[in-house]
DNA sequence: ACACGGATACTA
DNA sequence: AGTATCCGTGTC
């Protein structure tokens, strides 16, 4: 949960590229249906054999490569990279997505692992230890942060699990006004 | 609005 | 084996 807040406004790098991290999602590996981890044993054992910060890649729907970070402390799970803002590399993702327009290079979670190429065989890679795959320290510590609900779920999906760096162009998904 | 597509974890 | 479900995207 903190970590997925703390990831908003670093920079992952990736190989020749690196974009802004301007949205993720926080699943726990406890309690929260939406996780793998809920109904999937090969999750929750890949959090037994793995450290913190190891990539946790998986296929979904068929079509699109998903990225997520373990975490590990007071509460295990996962955090979901959903967008990016694109910083270096930028020709090289326009030739992987097959789109010249920046704010839809990395504007998804599937879309982001195109652009950077990421596959299953990144799957378990230690996200801590090679600079090359990796996320750069905070560059200013007050980010502007939304919290909202979590995209394209249907199990446990009141939670505010999603954040999102406020008014970024570079969204998956516009963030839904919120009741009060 | 809908089709696309494969891994995973179920039921037999 | 067969089926249901899924942390999405692009195009209709």
């Amino acid at each position: 949960m903190t970590c997925a807040r703390e990831l908003i406004g670093t920079e992952l790098v990736w190989g020749r590229c690196s974009g802004i991290v301007v949205e993720t999602e926080a699943y726990t590996a406890l309690n929260d249906e939406a996780a793998h981890t809920f109904t999937r044993p090969s999750a929750r054992a890949f959090i037994e054999r793995n450290e913190a910060g190891a990539a946790y890649v998986y296929f979904n729907y068929g079509v699109h490569w998903m990225l997520n970070v373990l975490v590990k402390g007071n509460e295990d799970g996962f955090v979901l990279i959903r967008a990016l803002e694109p910083r270096r590399g930028i020709a090289l993702m326009q030739k992987r997505r097959g789109v010249e327009d920046e704010r839809r290079l990395c504007s998804g979670p599937g879309k982001l692992a195109q652009a950077l190429d990421i596959t299953g065989r990144h799957h378990e890679m230690d996200l801590c230890r090679d600079p090359r795959h990796c996320f750069t320290a905070h560059a200013n510590e007050d980010a502007d942060l939304v919290a909202s609900k979590r995209i394209g779920i249907t199990r446990s999906a009141d939670l505010l699990w999603r954040f999102t760096l406020r008014d970024s162009t570079f969204l998956s998904r516009p963030v839904k006004a919120q009741r009060r």
